[in-house]
Order: structure tokens, then C-alpha cells, then sequence
DNA sequence: TATGAATGAGCCTTCATTCAT
DNA sequence: CATGAATGAAGGCTCATTCAT
């Protein structure tokens, strides 16, 4: 029994299966009935799993939160790389970036505006700013990239101007995706916003 | 009762200064503490009035978003007005609008997000449109203006920029007052996003 | 209408049959099913009234104790002035005395208990003391005009034997009604207590 | 897995440590938290131990209680018989029994607390009743003893004297030190108490 | 219109206990 | 014997809304 036991012990592994199921089902019962309503109840019953468990994993509801939030960005990052191709001239590059922007914008709206209102709630706005960190860095790569091929202007703040653009991508996205009730001209925007940009950092 | 009723009836004039004293009450109640955290019981005692007394002018917490909302827009309004004189250039008109944008946010960053996570809350993003709308327009006559005097590029699509200019600044500005935690770099900030949007109206 | 209503106005009362009622089924379902077993919605059943009413009274469950322990003492105070004549001899006295509290702990046991574990659950073992003030102070008053009649020894600490005599009698009344199976022995118990008392005292 | 199952029962020995580290581990956590708010979490957390392990040795929280009382009546046995010599006269033998009463409700008063509350939460009065019953009978020997010698009045109840006195003590000890917020008249008290019962027994 | 006491549905969290390993 | 992750029942408290006065 010692021996099987140990056995066991050795290959011993916490259950992050179980609190990566608790994530997903949190993600889609809060885009679903947004934040405030959803009951933890809700979630694990999603989740398959005992009220009780999920205070082994998340020691509150809102706790969820962050770990959404990163689980997003990360998702970010990796479309972005995807997309991006590092030998492209600049202005495809916003091309591809504002499309991608869209396209995530369009599929993750519901999580983006939770993460939002979430962590506004939980008056942790810095920890927002934390999490995007790596998406800034990633911008900002790309700006000095563009600087030393003199695609943009010398002077630029690298970083005000990565938030500027990241800024306004996502709320540009926004507003077709979320504020306006039809979606149609969503190629007319993309189209404006990309000639905007370049011309912006010209 | 019926009698005493019809006498008021006669002189009826609906209450402002109470409907008022529950806005101006709500909006710093819900600017301290947020908008769930805010209790009904909370915003009539600061008003002075009884809890009953609430539901005679709104039918519930929720339903005074909007009004604050439209509050928050029209002092918006006013204040582009008195700033951005009509004589200018192109160029000077968008430091003050970006000016502006900034000082507004700073003033108003609590209602602001109130707004925002209270319309989402809600529901209805779209109203929130509907209230921005005469923002919109006035920036689609001042794009609309730039244009004909040749002062920005000539195929632009009007609505649509509007609403991107109002968003980068918007963002920026709580950029800089909501998530960052040190606001020195503001006139950085402004200088940068003054320059982009200038350029990118090219 | 308004007339009617400035009528009732003038007699208004806070109601504090309200109050009572929620403190007199406290007292039974407490009795009944200890401090900790009962749920507040228990408490509010018996009384008849909506389990919020329980919070415009008592700010918790707990907040229920030094009431009780108030209203116990109150009948403790009111039961020894009715059977302890002024004129009677010291030993009469004690007998009264002694008779009063074991028939006071046999009717009001349960509370008792409760009071004791409650306060002490609530560690506020000193808001005890203050509440048994009044009862030491009539104790003192007894003592003193024994002192002064030469029928007690005259160098006795008041307070201190105060408080002696009072623990004494409680707890024996005590061990007779909560501690042991039988109550058989209690006149016998009460005969050994009064002479220990008296002849103490000498 | 049998085999070595096996294999550790031919050494089989209770593990007497365990339940020991157990038992002292309760003592320390009820004594700081009191007994409802420990959670079995915090005393295996403080023993050492896994949650499941505790069920291996008591089948409830509530069931640490009686073997906690034993091992306190013991400790207060031990010091009685340490501190009382028999050969003493009766008054000096009150002096050290009122002196250890005292000393031992000093030390021992959360533990002693949460024995009654726990006793009376667990409806076992009369088990408390037996776990004393080898305190009575030593104080039973003493009054004998002290009748024999005509050191105390000869028609005395001993039993019920027995119980009375150490009510009286304990009950005049937590006076002191439970309740009272200055500990400096505890010479005082003692002396009282001591004349008190000499007194009361002649 | 105004009041504010009363309502009661609703939900988060705790924690004693179990059981598969 | 030992483990500790998992369970899920249970209950205190909140607060938006109502309604009798």
C-alpha cells in the first residue's frame, strides 16, 4: 500500500483540469448573463462540480476575473503573432492588426466588456494595465520597428502612442460590434481606421 | 383626499427640484461608491427625501442612468461649445477639442464610467448612441466644415470619423486618468494624440 | 388627505410591539433550540413577521443577548423586591432570597444558559457585569443594612460578597436544575445553602 | 498493499501520539477562538495532520470536549493533592484549595470556558457531572474528615456541600478572572471567599 | 405627493464530513 | 492508517420595491 501509494503521490497533480473547467464555464455564463447576475451557482453547475469546489480554486467571484482577463490577452497575442508577419511593409501590417483587432472584438466582445466592468468593479483598473503590459511591449516593437525603417515619423513616444493605437482599434470595434445595432458597415470603418492610423504616424 | 388631490391637480406642477436633488445625489453616490455598491437607501438620504419618494420620479436605480447620462452629455456639449471657436484653424480646433476631452474626463471620470458600465449593465448600449448622437453631429459639422475648406482630406467618411475621433480621445484620456496611476505625462500624452489625430485627417 | 394624515402623525409610534414580539420569540425558540442551532428565520416565523423586519430591530442575530439578558434581569430585580420584606430578620431574608433564585432558575434556565453562552460567544463578558449591576447594587443595599443591624460581621467587603452570594445561589440553583437528573434533592440542597449563607455571613 | 498492511500490524500500536497532538491542538485553538469558531481545518492545521485523519481519531468536532474535560479534571486533581496536605487543619486546608482554585482558573480559564459552553451545547450536562464526580468525591473525603475531626459542623450534607463549595470557588475565580476587567482584587476576593466558607461551615 | 416601515426573494460563502487513492 | 480534494446543505444578511397611512 506505502509502495502503490507513493507511487501515486509522485505522479501527484493538482486538479487544474477542474479549475480550468470552472474558467470556461465562468466565461460563458458571465457573456451570457453578465457579470453581476450570474450566482456562483450558475458556474459550476456549467462546470460540473460541488458549490464548494470552486472556493478551492477562486476565493470569490470576482476572483475569476483576472484569470479571464489573461486568458484573453494571451489569445490576443497569439492571433496577433499569427496574423503579423514581420517581413510586410507597415501599412499592411496595421491592415492585418486592425482586422485581427475586429475579428477578436466581434468574437470575444462579451468577455472583453466582463473584463472591463469587472475590473472596474473590483476598482483594480492597474491590474488591467498589468495584464496588457505584454500587448504593449508588442506594440511598442512593432513602432520601433517602423521608426528605425523610417515607415513613421522619428519624434513618436513609442508608448503613449501603443496605447493610443491599441486604444483606438478596440474602441473603433466597439462601436461597430457592440453600440451599433447593425453590423454592416463594419468594412467601411475598418477602411477608415486603417487609413487614419497610417496616416496618423506619418 | 380625492378633493385635496384635484386642488393640487389644478396647480400641478411636476417637482424638478426634487427629481433634481435625486440626480445630483445619485450621481455623486454612485461616483464614490459605483454603481452596484449603491444602494437606493444611499442616494435618498443624501437627498433628503423618503425612500418611497425615489420611486415617484424614477422606476428603478437603473432607470436614472440615462438621465445622468444626458446630464453628462449636454454639460459636454457646452463646454466644446465655449471652447472650440469657429474662426480657427483646423489644427487649433482639435487642441482645444483635445484639451477639452481631457479636462472634461478628469472633472467627470467617475461619471463616466458609471455611464458606461451602467448603460452595459443594462442593456442598452444602444441608447447610450442615441444620447452621444448630438455629440456626433456636432463633430460631423465640424469635420463637415474642414473639409470644405480644404483643411482635411477630402473622401472622408464623415459619421464614421466622428465617432473614431471622439473614441481615441476618450480613451486616451482615461488612459491616463483612470488607469494610469501617475497623470504627469498628460500634456505628453495630449501632445501626441493632438499630432496623430491632426495627421491622420490628413 | 392631508389632514387625515397629520392626524395619525401626531400619534405616531415606532412599534415596539414589534420589537417585543420579535424579543419574546427569541426567548422561546432560543430556550428551545440554543443559541446557535436557531436560524433567524425561526425566530421571525413565531413572531409573524418578514425575515428583513428582524433587521430593522436587532442589527443580528446575536445583538438579540444583552436584550434578553436586560429583560431576565429586570424580572430577576422585580421577583426579589416582591418576595424580600424590608422588615424581615437577615436569615429570613436569605431564605427568601435563596427560594427566589432557585425558583427563578428553575422557571428561566434556558435563558440563562443562553445569556451566559451568548455573551461569552460574543466575548463581551463585562457587558454581563454591567447588565447584573443593578442586581449587585440591591444586593449591597441588603448586606449594608445587615452590616448595620449587627446581623452579618461588620468588617465584610460588600461588593465582593455581593457577587459571592449571587454566584453561589446561581450556581447551586444551577447544578440542582440543569446539572443533575433528578430535582428531588432541591429542598435539601436549598436547607444546606441558606445555613451555609447565614452562618458565612456571621 | 494487504501485505504491508499486515506488515504494519504486527507492530500495530495506537497511534496515542497523534490523538495527543490532536487533543492539545483543540485545547490551544478552541481556548483562542472559542468553540464554534474553530473549524476542524485550524486544529488539524495546528496538529499536523490531514482533515481526514482527525475522523480516524474523534467522530466529531463536538467530541474532543469530554476528553479535553477528563484531562482537565486530572491537572486539577494533581494540583489539589500536590497543594493539600493532609495532615493540615481544616482552615489551612481551605486557604490552598481557594489559592489552587483560583491559580487554576487563572491558567486554565479559556479551557474550562469552552468545556462549559461545550458541554451545554452538546446537551451533556450530566456528562460533566461524571467527569467531576472524582473532584466531588475527593472534597466528599476532605468534609468527612473535617466532620471526624469536629473541624465543621457534624449534620452537614456532604455531597451537596461538596458540590456548593467548589460552585462557590470556581464560580467566585471566574468572577475574577473571566469577568471582572482588573485583576488586582483577587487577594481580596480570596480572602473573603476563604472566611466565607470557614465560616460557613462551623 | 410624501412617507418609511415592512417585505421576502435571493445569493454568497462556510465548513463538517466523506471517500477514493 | 493517512491523505486532502471534493462535497453540498445550510443560513445570515441585503436591498429593491411596495403600500398603508
Amino acid at each position: 500500500m506505502t509502495d502503490s501509494h507513493s507511487f501515486f503521490l509522485e505522479g501527484y497533480i493538482i486538479d487544474n483540469t477542474k479549475r480550468e473547467r470552472i474558467l470556461q464555464s465562468a466565461i460563458s455564463v458571465f457573456s451570457e448573463q453578465g457579470l453581476e447576475k450570474t450566482k456562483v451557482a450558475d458556474i459550476v453547475k456549467q462546470a460540473g462540480i460541488a458549490q464548494g469546489t470552486f472556493y478551492l480554486y477562486f476565493h470569490s467571484k470576482y476572483a475569476l476575473i483576472p484569470s479571464i482577463a489573461e486568458k484573453l490577452l494571451d489569445d490576443i497575442l497569439n492571433i496577433m503573432d499569427e496574423r503579423v508577419a514581420a517581413e510586410q511593409p507597415f501599412d499592411k501590417k496595421i491592415d492585418a492588426i486592425v482586422d485581427a483587432t475586429f475579428d477578436i472584438t466581434a468574437e470575444y466582445k462579451d468577455v472583453l466588456a466582463l473584463c472591463y466592468s469587472g475590473l472596474s468593479l473590483s476598482g483594480a483598473l492597474q491590474e488591467w494595465e498589468k495584464i496588457y503590459e505584454p500587448y504593449y511591449r508588442w506594440m511598442d516593437h512593432l513602432l520601433e520597428d517602423a521608426v528605425e525603417k523610417q515607415e513613421i515619423r522619428p519624434g513618436i513616444r513609442i508608448r503613449i502612442t501603443s496605447k493610443m493605437l491599441i486604444g483606438v482599434m478596440e474602441e473603433s470595434a466597439e462601436q461597430v460590434y457592440l453600440f451599433d445595432e447593425q453590423y454592416n458597415d463594419s468594412t467601411e470603418y475598418r477602411e477608415e481606421l486603417k487609413l487614419f492610423i497610417v496616416q496618423g504616424l506619418k
